[in-house]
DNA sequence: TTATTTTAACTAACCGGTTAATCAATGACA
DNA sequence: TGTCATTGATTAACCGGTTAGTTAAAATAA
């Protein structure tokens, strides 16, 4: 219709606000937690008004809600590509391990809200999350399960429970990057550092490699041919903050 | 001498009150964060006047870090002992995985305050945990790595770097008890119920023994043998809250 | 003008921390 | 051994700053 340029000004204007307090909460709610976070923070952060977070969003549980929907939702988009039937289901593994990896190296702010929804699970209250989970988190655990029972049924993995499997692939990656700010501590290096970075996503698929596969050399290779193909992305570097100094005008 | 009965009931009633209170502290902040935590909840829960809480403790912070120190204390105590140098390197991994699943699931106040410091780590504010690392963490991998390169120079273990090892053991049974609550909506069962709980912490070491001994057969039997001379602990249920409804006597 | 978007100013509740007072065990002393 | 000052443990009541949420009015575009 005409009304594609007619309603854009405003319309637009308005949706663009609207994503700059998403982004903004995001941002704080991913450093500070639900109950660490200030609404006041988020707006000067959004270079909105207070106010106008409660026009969008009713409260601030919804506001959390939005940010925890918008960044998993951003992230879970293309986690199922690799596992494309024309992968072997070992291949199939390995390569949504490395993309796991990658993933949490690119989108730290969804790690640090999915670890706090974690934590917030277990006191009972369900955010709205269970929803998001049962659409995004399920069917890649499925083709993951379907992946490991297909690769043990044909000899080219060590038979296993595809259980097991989920576990030590995202808990080891989850873990790394969740105890790495400690690890800081005790290790004499820095493991977010990008050279540390790469060692580790190395590692951590050799060793599944050689953990999952029948042939462990073979496995092993295999993981090397994917690292080749796939070639680690640039963390973001959402870490420092950008504080925006807003300077408001009062008449007297 | 006679001091020993004398003087108890004034001093040991003190300290019997500043461990009440710590003990609550530990759970409040457990479940809620320590953003989250209300100084009256913990009060309450202590049975004493807020005002004691700062009688003891000279602030919010003071009474989390005490309680992140003395939970991480209880649990780190016997965390060496697995290490004897009776066992062969494999099994004394295969020990710390198991003995690092079960201290888990026993504890589950320091899993959830560890999980909440690390994610607080992440915003730069170092708890008071960094000493504490470097004193009861620091061993442990120590330890580990040890193990690790004893049994892949003897032939024992395949090949591998100590890091993947201590990442995958900790990271696996991390991230089943971190996402334990959101699996409930995903999978058909409950995986805290004692029944998943004894099947997952058997296939945990078992794939840890196909995974990292050089005969994998051997790993897995070695496995089993460990997993009957460890019987897997009941988990103090921590969970249910306790709420003591203390009726308090006003004179009128 | 009119509907929508945005803001300044305000409020009520909450919450960490303080204060001043009370209670009870202890120890000194006659 | 009984009396009383001392001192540690505990409390009720309060304070002031903070913070989520509201309101009513202004700005803006159609």
């Amino acid at each position: 219709m005409t009304s594609a340029t007619t309603n854009r000004t405003r319309h637009d204007r308005a949706d663009q606000t609207r994503k700059r307090i998403l982004r903004a909460a995001v941002r704080e709610f991913s450093t500070h937690g639900l109950s660490g976070a200030r609404t006041d923070r988020i707006a000067e952060s959004a270079r909105v008004n207070k106010a106008l977070l409660y026009y969008y969003f009713k409260s601030k549980q919804d506001l959390y809600a939005a940010a925890v929907e918008e960044v998993a939702g951003r992230v879970m988009e293309n986690a199922l590509a690799e596992f494309d039937q024309k992968y072997t289901a070992g291949e199939r593994l390995l390569r949504s391990a490395l993309h796991h990896f990658d993933r949490i190296l690119t989108q730290r702010e969804f790690q640090s809200l999915m670890q706090q929804e974690m934590v917030r699970f277990q006191s009972g209250k369900s955010g709205s999350i269970p929803v998001l989970f049962k659409t995004a988190f399920m069917p890649l655990m499925e083709k993951m399960r379907e992946a490991t029972e297909d690769g043990v049924r044909t000899g080219e993995l060590y038979p296993m429970e595809w259980l097991q499997v989920i576990y030590s692939m995202f808990g080891a990656n989850v873990f790394y990057f969740l105890s790495a700010p400690m690890m800081e501590f005790v290790l004499p290096m820095e493991p977010l550092s990008p050279k540390a970075l790469q060692m580790r996503r190395k590692s951590a698929v050799q060793f599944l490699g050689a953990a999952l596969f029948t042939d462990r050399a073979a496995g092993r290779r295999m993981a090397n041919r994917i690292l080749r193909a796939m070639p680690m992305p640039r963390a973001r570097n959402l870490q420092k903050r950008m504080e925006t100094f807003q300077v408001r005008r009062r008449a007297l």
